[in-house]
RNA sequence: CGCGGGGUAGAGCAGCUUGGUAGCUCGUCGGGCUCAUAACCCGGAGGUCAGAGGUUCAAAUCCUCUCCCCGCAACCA
């Protein structure tokens, strides 16, 4: 394999406030992929991810959870089913994992704060803002909602601290310059929302440190100042890789990065703060930031606050990693958005890679060793025009995909792959290998026509590699490729296989999926998900009114014995309870608790009611009086239980 | 007039930069095959490309306006 110099890239550093979902797995996937692929063709590939793990909310997340700030992301960064779990299910070939806590980071960063403050790119000045007293929290007015605090909803005021700034503004005409004039950033209509948004109404200096909370890197010459996110998270495509620090030395061999993946929410961040941090450090720009879109749910966007979060660590689980890396790229354009369903997820499976892939492999390995003595070819093989068309598509296939891969365009890169998985299935279909088989003459014949089918598999094979490692070598392993066969090298040659080659038959590479059980399945699973994440138990919030005690005094409680109880006719809600109140006469109350209680459980239960209630018709019969239960919120569904008093308790005591 | 993206067959999408027969997947209808994971192959039906106007010999594609959906607006990929 010829080395064709460095390649490096980087995903954006997620932050670990909550679990990962299935966006951050996708823009990861994005990136193994195009590194895989860079590593394929021969070079030298440094491969970043991490954790941003500071600031404000995981601050306050930690609070809630009654843990320290580290212990917190450590459990979702290392802890089971955290981010580094799920990035080794999903078979990602990150070489180095930065989490911004890591003490070589941390130093370094305060280096950069510092060279940064003494060259004067970073000053003091004050930070104007809103400030909410009861939250304690500082608001920019843009935050604000309807002027009033976003957490609370009460009056906000101004407020000043004081802070650091970066001189942004500095750097304008060279940013402007770097994004209209350049292919720094991409898609290109990222570059007018940042020109428009940002550039045209002027930069503003930047506030990077803050005083507000203490979860971050300490300003080591003032004490009080954190350094913001800024400085502390975008620095870290950098002192990943050694720069002002011992802990790595790579700095000089992979800077700048080729490509920083990052999603469109982040692009701003990239491609202006960025740059112009490292303009004040007069380092070398990356060369190229690509904005890539995001995954929907229903059209809107995935928020843990809608409950819509889907958990790729199960799906991974469910269908294989192979399955939804190959799902996610194949699916959706890189860089717009795309719209996530489990329905397009099941139909891709089934189509692309069982019924197309899968079967193909399947149906060619199987009569190979159907049709030849041991798996094996034999030499002698005759060919004929009907093989040009597969051969050409087959032959051409790998430049396309380069074509496809070099402007991030994996769809594009796959379709081209499947176009050929395709004609070699109509391929079988013109060439009958059943029908050649019939007779011995044909021999010759049939070897040709299985040699152009497992050559056609592995070209395919060798470039689906990045996307479906575990898959690829499957079918390199059951059609018999050697190493020599299954690399870049060959895949862009016809005919690299050994004519004699032996195949194995396998397991299927993806067996069906039943869709309508499996998105039952699905639904099922990600309700049970979405109640586990509401809280566990929620009482009504306390009333702030007094009730003065006469008027509490006139509420007639008593205990009550059942007597009797029924459903009431047509109603789905509604127990008819017969009472013994003490009185001598019975009472009749109606309850709507009949989803809780079955009648007949109830009888002879001493229960607690209220009795001087004025009478009141429900389903055509009267009620005298209400039971009185308790009520809570469990996991988000509504839990009631009545109130059951001692059975030493007589009819009619009077409850005060 | 804050900015950006989008509105193309029943569903989901591509095509739009560089105008010239409207394409893919699923679904549906009909046919073929039997090697294979009830998979594979062929064919049909189904679209006034959101609406209106303009440029042009020619517009889904370029320009203008209108309507609708979504996202962003200092840190959720």
């Amino acid at each position: 394999m010829s080395n064709k110099g460095k390649f490096y890239i980087t995903t954006p550093i997620y932050y670990p406030s909550d679990k990962l979902h299935i966006g951050h797995a996708y823009c990861t996937v994005a990136t193994d992929v195009m590194a895989r692929y860079k590593r394929l063709t021969g070079y030298d590939v440094m491969f970043l991810t991490g954790t941003d793990e500071h600031g404000q909310k995981i601050e306050d997340k930690a609070r809630e959870a009654g843990v320290t700030p580290k212990q917190y992301v450590d459990n979702i960064v290392e802890g089971p089913r955290g981010v580094l779990d799920l990035w080794k299910l999903m078979n990602i070939s990150n070489d180095r994992f930065i989490r911004t806590t890591d003490d070589y980071h941390e130093h370094a960063v305060q280096k950069i704060f510092r060279q940064l403050y003494e060259q004067g790119d970073i000053y003091k000045g004050t930070y104007k803002g809103k400030y909410c007293k009861p939250c304690e929290s500082f608001w920019t007015e843009s935050q604000l909602v309807d002027g009033k605090c976003p957490d609370c909803g009460r009056e906000v005021q101004d407020a000043e601290e004081e802070a650091y700034f970066f001189r942004l503004s500095k750097y304008a005409d060279r940013i402007r310059d770097l994004l209209e004039n350049t292919d720094f950033l991409e898609p290109r209509s990222r570059v007018n929302e940042m020109i428009n948004n940002f550039i045209k109404p002027g930069l503003e200096d930047l506030c990077v440190s803050r005083t507000s909370f203490t979860w971050g890197v300490p300003v080591d010459f003032d004490p009080g100042h954190v350094v913001y996110v800024w400085i502390d998270a975008l620095s870290n495509y950098i002192t990943a890789l050694g720069y002002d620090n011992d802990k790595y030395n790579d700095y000089d061999k992979y800077w700048p990065a080729d490509v920083h993946f990052v999603g469109k929410e982040i692009v701003r961040f990239h491609s202006i703060i960025w740059p112009a941090i490292l303009m004040a450090l007069n380092l070398p720009l990356p060369k190229k930031v690509f904005g890539h879109g995001w995954l929907l749910l229903d059209g809107g966007k995935m928020s843990k606050s809608k409950g819509n979060v889907v958990d790729p660590y199960l799906l991974s689980e469910r269908y294989g990693v192979d399955a939804l890396r190959f799902f996610l790229l194949r699916t959706f354009p890189f860089g717009s958005d795309g719209n996530f369903s489990n329905e397009a997820l099941i139909g891709t499976i089934n189509t692309d890679l069982a019924n197309d892939l899968g079967n193909l492999l399947s149906r060619t390995v199987s009569m190979v060793g159907k049709y030849f003595e041991g798996g094996t070819l034999p030499a002698g093989q005759a060919a004929d025009a009907l093989d040009d068309e597969l051969i050409a598509l087959a032959s051409g296939l790998r430049d396309k995909y380069e074509a496809a891969m070099e402007r991030f365009a994996f769809q594009d890169a796959l379709s081209e792959v499947f176009k050929l998985i395709s004609r070699a299935n109509k391929y079988i279909d013109e060439t009958a290998p059943w029908v050649l088989s019939r007779d011995e003459a044909n021999r010759p014949r049939l070897a040709r026509v299985m040699y152009n089918l497992l050559e056609s598999l592995r070209i395919s094979a060798v470039l689906l590699t990045p996307f479906m490692p575990g898959t690829a070598a499957e079918i390199l392993r059951q059609i018999g490729a050697c190493p020599c066969c299954s690399d870049w090298e060959s895949a862009g040659k016809w005919g690299a296989l050994s004519a004699t080659v032996t195949v194995t038959r396998g397991g299927n590479l993806f067996p069906r999926i039943d869709v309508e059980k499996e998105l039952a399945a699905l639904e099922e699973l990600e309700a049970q998900a979405r109640k586990a994440a509401l809280p566990a138990v929620e009482v009504e919030p306390f009333l702030e009114e007094q009730v003065d005690f006469d008027t509490f005094c006139k509420s007639d409680f008593r205990a009550v014995k059942v007597k009797a109880c029924e459903n009431v006719k047509k109603s789905n809600k509604l127990l008819k309870f017969t009472l013994d109140d003490g009185s001598g006469t019975d009472r009749q109350i109606l309850s709507g608790i009949a989803m809780y209680y079955k009648p007949e459980e109830l009888v002879g239960k001493t229960l607690v009611a209220i009795i001087n209630l004025p009478p009141r018709k429900m389903m055509g019969q009267e009620s005298c009086g209400m039971l009185i239960s308790a009520v809570h919120t469990e996991h988000g569904e509504e839990k009631l239980h009545l109130l059951m008093v001692d059975d030493a308790i007589p009819a009619g005591a009077k409850l005060c």
